[in-house]
DNA sequence: TTAGCATGCTAAATATATTTAGCGCTATGC
DNA sequence: GCATAGCGCTAAATATATTTAGCATGCTAA
């Protein structure tokens, strides 16, 4: 999605989401992160622990688990083998990118 | 307790402790929050609520069912007519405060 | 009575999140 | 080829949370 696609989602303005990207904004307030999470459909949770704010009792984890949740809520449950294979596939990508 | 007092358990300073009594500060960081809730044994999912963040929705409820965990955090169960007594006491303390 | 100290409070300073305005670039249609 | 529109980006402006500094009042002890 474009900077102004999800501008125009979220409300958030594009020059906001460019420095979020960048990371030049260390805690986006919680309304933001809600609003993110849920274009993204990932778990809300996730970013508030990512982002540093307490999380009440009754949702706190690991930050393994949430991101096991977050990627398991996305695609669903992953055998080990399609794991390997995934973040095989991951380094792919990524060094594409980087080679061109 | 003092407002430097709670300064020194929390670490934020009087000066914003006092700005917050008197409503000056629309929503307080989740932080702030955070010690505060613990410091006075409130949900600090309800402070969350009541500064009008949003919540995960594993702990989302209506505002009386939190505000009537908050109480009873503090004061355990409560029968009917002992909830009755309470707000009669409340009351009585309330006018006594403003009679003086 | 007076000195000292703790208290609540506020104005100003500071930090930082968020928006506004606008630049330079790329692609696409005429 | 050229105009146009959309793109990511950044500097500056704005809003607002939080701290610092210090004032005025009231209480307590000598």
């Amino acid at each position: 999605m474009t900077l102004r696609a999800v501008e125009k989602e979220t409300g958030i303005s594009n020059a906001y989401l460019s420095q979020l990207e960048h990371a030049k904004i260390r805690t986006p307030a919680p309304p933001n992160l809600f609003k993110l999470a849920e274009l993204y459909r990932v778990p809300y949770e996730l970013l508030m622990e990512l982002a540093g704010y307490p999380l009440p009792k009754k949702v706190r984890s690991t930050q393994e688990s949430l991101v096991q949740d977050a990627f398991a809520a996305r695609v669903g449950g992953v055998t080990k083998e399609e794991e390997e294979a995934l973040i095989e596939y991951l380094q792919f990508i990524r060094s594409r990118k980087r080679g061109r």
